[in-house]
Formats: C-alpha cells, sequence, structure tokens
DNA sequence: CGGATATCAGACCTACTGACATTG
DNA sequence: CCAATGTCAGTATGTCTGATATCC
C-alpha cells in the first residue's frame, strides 16, 4: 500500500465522521438520551482526573467553560457528579465523581453503544476491530496534540 | 496482540469521536463556519450519486427528511446545489451539483481540515496514517451496514 | 487593579416531532 | 383512499459570545 497524504485523510475522515454519527444517532432512543455523550465523555475525565474544576475540564475537552459548565450541571443533576469548594482557593470548586457515577460507567451500554457493539461483531474481521481500536487511540493523540 | 472485544471499541470509540469532533471544532473560526460537515458530506453525497432526491438523501445520510430539507436548502441558497422537478414524477425534485459546487469539492480545505491535516504530518506516522484511513473505511461501512 | 473562576443571559445550529398540502 | 414527497411550525440540545460577580 502507498503511504496516504495527510491531505487525503483530512478530507475523508471527518466526512466517515459525521456519518458514523448521524448513524449512531438513529439508532438511538429517546431513552438513551438520558446520557449524551459529551456528559459520559465528561464523565470519564472527572474519574480518570481526579477531583478537578470546570474550566480544566473545558480546557481537557476543547470546548468552552460556559458549555462545560452545563454538561457538568447535567452531571450533578443527575447525581454522578459532586462538588466541594477548595479549601485553599474561593474560587474553584471541585467536581468528583459520586459512587453512582463510577457504578454508571462499569455498566453503562446504551442502546446505541450495543448497536455499535453488534455491528463491530457483525460487519468487521478481527484485524479491522484492532484498526479501529488503535484508531480510536490515534483519534485522542490527535484531539490532545 | 490479542483480538479487541467489540464491546470495548463500542465504548471508546464513540468517546474518541467525541473528543476529536470538540478539537476540530476549537480549531475553526467563524469564517470556516461557512460550510458545515453536514453540508460536505450531503454535497459529496450528491456528487456522486447523481440527481437524487431529498428524501433519498435523508436515508443515505441517516438523518429526517426535514433535516436533510434544511442541509439542502442551504446548500441552494449558496448556489452549490441546483434543484429541477422530475418529469416523470411531480412530487420529485432532483437536485444536482452545480459548477460552482463540484469546483467547491475540488478546492475546499478549510481551516480545521488544514489543522487536521497538519496534525497528522505533525504526529502520526506513515503506519499510523494507514491505520486511520483504513478506520475511515470501516466507520462507512458501519454507517451503512 | 488584573487575572482566574464561575455564572447568567441571549443567540444560533442542527437535529428532532407533528401537522399538512400535493402528487401518484 | 393510501403511500410518498416535500414543506411549515415548534421543540430540544449543545455549542457559542458577551456581560457580570466573586475571589486570589
Amino acid at each position: 500500500m502507498t503511504e496516504p497524504l495527510p491531505r487525503d485523510i483530512a478530507r475523508r475522515f471527518p466526512r466517515a465522521m459525521v456519518r458514523l454519527r448521524a448513524r449512531l444517532r438513529a439508532e438511538s432512543e429517546p431513552s438513551d438520551m438520558r446520557w449524551t455523550w459529551s456528559q459520559i465523555s465528561t464523565l470519564n475525565r472527572i474519574a480518570e482526573e481526579g477531583p478537578t474544576t470546570v474550566s480544566a475540564l473545558a480546557v481537557a475537552e476543547h470546548v468552552r467553560p460556559q458549555s462545560m459548565a452545563e454538561t457538568v450541571a447535567a452531571l450533578r443533576r443527575e447525581g454522578l457528579v459532586t462538588a466541594k469548594s477548595d479549601p485553599t482557593d474561593g474560587r474553584k470548586s471541585l467536581m468528583s465523581v459520586t459512587p453512582a457515577g463510577r457504578k454508571l460507567l462499569m455498566n453503562i451500554r446504551p442502546i446505541r453503544e450495543a448497536w455499535l457493539e453488534a455491528a463491530i461483531e457483525q460487519h468487521l474481521t478481527p484485524a479491522e476491530r484492532r484498526t479501529l481500536l488503535e484508531a480510536a487511540d490515534l483519534m485522542e493523540r490527535l484531539a490532545d496534540s
């Protein structure tokens, strides 16, 4: 195989994301909408990085603080995340995952993820599955580069 | 390498998409917003599949006809797509790409794509680039499965 | 006072659902 | 009359920008 040009990848990859994302949305049902991917990604981030602030989360997830505040507010309303004041800095409010939040991260499998899992099971070879998993790593690396 | 479980991929891949998508959005500027990815993906689809209807596009892109109608309306407002009545079926309105639309598809490279291209260039090895390009194919295959 | 953090208010984008007119 | 196509209206979500209060 010849070496693919970064330009070609940059053109085709977003299109693939648009289409897979649309299909995932189409396969979801209103009940799945209880947790959005932004929420799950953020919950994962809080779980990984320990008590942290909305501002730090906003930087990590590449959104504005106001946007992240809304995502975190939803997680708090659902009891997945708790906040406590930073004793050393009165401006900061430190977010932590609650036991309910950890349990959710362990058990979550909404319908659209189940659909994706089934699609992978049915349509991809083991080699192709490895490719997809490696690509997930590369995507996160690019996102944080 | 052991065989990755579809379930693990189904968990991690959406998270990678959320994060890369957010970074791409963060790297875009208002001027890029002239064309959304949904519009470009749809324009590509019309170019590939020749004159076609809004309903058929909606099925292909996995969105509701009303949503696709709005996307196509934007493309028509910008002169990238033209509509003509189907002479054999008065209900149908057939969409085609205009010369301006084809020119755009040839030349488009908004800032966020340029950012992605540069990030791939700087941070990924040739083997990793191949992985990403293969993943794009797999993602489209899953989307249409 | 300047910088960082958080929050409130308003806007927009893109998807959705529901209702309806037109055509086959 | 029913199915398919397209359009209009209203809603929800997640993002944005701008303005403001609080704390270091």
